[in-house]
DNA sequence: ATATCGTGTGTAAAGGTTTACATGGTGGTA
DNA sequence: TACCACCATGTAAACCTTTACACACGATAT
């Protein structure tokens, strides 16, 4: 049993006393063998403690039973949750996850698109909205792909993501109904689509509320932590001060929660303030920041069954699953102060 | 170019006018062929675009390019950046990683061995302090396998961690120059052996300043961040307050600030707290957490390059890489309070 | 001149699996 | 009884690579 090589389909034949062709088929289609004989090979198995050398069934069907996700950055507090469901929901239809990360590096775009190439991996999960590689895409074959958070840019691969319009309209409305109405806008709509598709949320929300165009504030950011913190500084310089801020997400209002911080006005007494993600600082904020959920753990399990479905059918059931995100009420947000409304 | 099929090493054979064997010699023995011979091979790989097919390779020569990581849970704050060191380094020596979780579950522990005995990985990094497969382990063949944070239980594992008695010991020296004498000790001795080192960096570094048995307070709790808020309950209780928390992790720490705060006191006015991790949190806590930190990134690559030396060499250099922890001053110590001292 | 050696290349086997095709046996129908 | 269909199983090829071994050729030593 714990010989020094591992057992091969031949030694099961042997000791079961049938062919390799019979021991293949008693694992893979059982319904094909006589129940004796299955159950001889099953036997045969438990002694010899046959594990199908995964190899050689890869290079015989000519695909791998490996599915490569590859994420801009894996530190991001966004990847890790969708990890788990995307490695849950692979495992359970046995396939395994590899990981890489691009870092924005051409090269192991490139180095990727190599192990790709090379049939190491039957699928693809993208975690960026491009394709991270180069030019050489377009003459690449790419293996069945999913995309995560937001569209793939060259078009013709399904995704997974948030309704990003919804989950900020969820947002202006609850700054509305505490009664704001000079609401700022901290956005950055040029990394990424769904941060755009948020805009059009606030502007959406705006709009419902009769609030006109006088009263919005946009400020581009690119959606870090110091880019809040500089849309507050700017605000703050050119004198037009909203009663909340919006962020594009949590990173942001992070930022923006400093800058305020640094001029003495308390959240949420003087200004209050919205994130976008829930990642899992918000809850250790002071005050806690009011944000919008990403159900992430369900993100990765429906790109992962989306890329599973694709790998055995050949067609998309369906192009883009945008999931419901979850208004997170904490303490970042009141009534405007009377001072200031 | 971007036909159907990949290219074989017989469409670059055919092209470049060789055999299949010189092929495979120009590009793993260079050395070996003609130069002339080696051009012809090259222009014909750019032609025809061919890349190693990985799974004929492994099956060949009877080992993956695959590492295995296995940890209890991916979401941990401390296992993203471990994982970027081990995928920088791996990648830079041709292998990739592939992520298994085994949230404690034996099953799940066996799948992955059941993975690893069909040879799809040719190395193993742990997590856990435990071997994760039950009790099948001891008859089981592992492939050269490395421990993080702490040895493995079953021994014969070198792993790579941090000094924790050090680490400790910078805490509660830093406590003392305070002037702190009545320090308490918030711990988890069961759970992981790095939790114990901790303590006994506490108990030295009391040792070291002759602080008696008399004046030191040692909760046992679990490590989460209930156990820091039943912590300070307790010793409210006991009614033998120390005049600083010292915490076996940031998650203990949290809960000790969320238990003082609850009862109205200010840290570090009343009193002093710290971590050991340094979790991403740990920054953006109020007040934010003085703390040893874990220099996760390289731990990662040190125990990378330690697995990829087994591989070639057989032995391990070193059965144990213990790495400095340093010491993150934040704002949750001061002196203690004259009131309380 | 022949023997010896080294260098560069080709031939073919092996690695473990899946599956198209062939085979043999059983039961049913004409 | 003869034929056919079907079912369970076996045989062997194929997937793509690496590498031990054989071979051919030219140079060097005897």
């Amino acid at each position: 049993m714990s010989n020094s090589t591992p057992a091969t389909i031949e030694d099961v034949a042997r000791i079961a006393n049938v062919s390799i062709a019979t021991v293949s088929r008693a694992i893979h289609m059982p319904e094909k063998v006589a129940n004796s004989t299955r159950l001889k090979v099953n036997q045969a198995i438990a002694i010899t403690g046959y594990t199908t050398n995964a190899m050689a069934r890869s290079l015989r069907l000519g695909r791998s039973n490996m599915i490569l996700v590859v994420a801009p950055d894996i530190g991001d507090p966004n990847f890790s949750n969708i990890l788990i469901g995307l490695e849950n929901e692979a495992r359970s239809h046995g396939y395994g996850i590899l990981i890489g990360h691009t870092q924005n590096d051409a090269q192991r775009g490139l180095e990727y698109l190599k192990f790709l190439n090379s049939n190491q991996a039957a699928g693809l999960i993208l975690f960026t909205g491009i394709l991270p590689f180069g030019h050489q895409t377009m003459t690449a074959r790419l293996p069945p792909s999913v995309g995560v958070f937001e569209p793939v840019f060259n078009g013709g691969i399904p995704y997974v993501g948030v309704d990003d319009i919804a989950g900020a309209r969820k947002a202006v409305d609850l700054l509305i109904a505490e009664g704001h109405r000079k609401i700022a806008f901290i956005g950055d709509s040029r990394t990424r689509l769904a941060y755009s598709r948020r805009r059009m949320g606030y502007e959406a929300g705006l709009d419902a509320a009769h609030i006109g165009a006088d009263l919005r504030i946009v400020f581009e950011g690119d959606g870090t932590i110091e880019s809040g913190r500089l849309a507050v500084e700017q605000l703050f310089m050119r004198d037009t001060l909203p009663t909340a801020f919006m962020c594009v997400n949590d990173q942001t209002a992070i930022g923006v929660m400093i800058g305020l911080k640094a001029r003495g006005y308390d959240i949420p007494g003087d200004f209050s303030v919205t994130g976008f993600d829930d990642v899992p600082q918000a809850v250790f904020m002071s005050p806690s920041l009011t944000t919008i959920r990403q159900p992430r753990t369900a993100i990765g399990k429906h790109a992962m069954s989306l890329l599973l479905e694709l790998l055995s059918d050949g067609q998309p059931a369906e192009t883009e699953i945008l999931l419901r995100p979850d208004l997170v009420v904490r303490n970042s947000v009141s009534a405007p102060s009377r001072a200031r409304r």
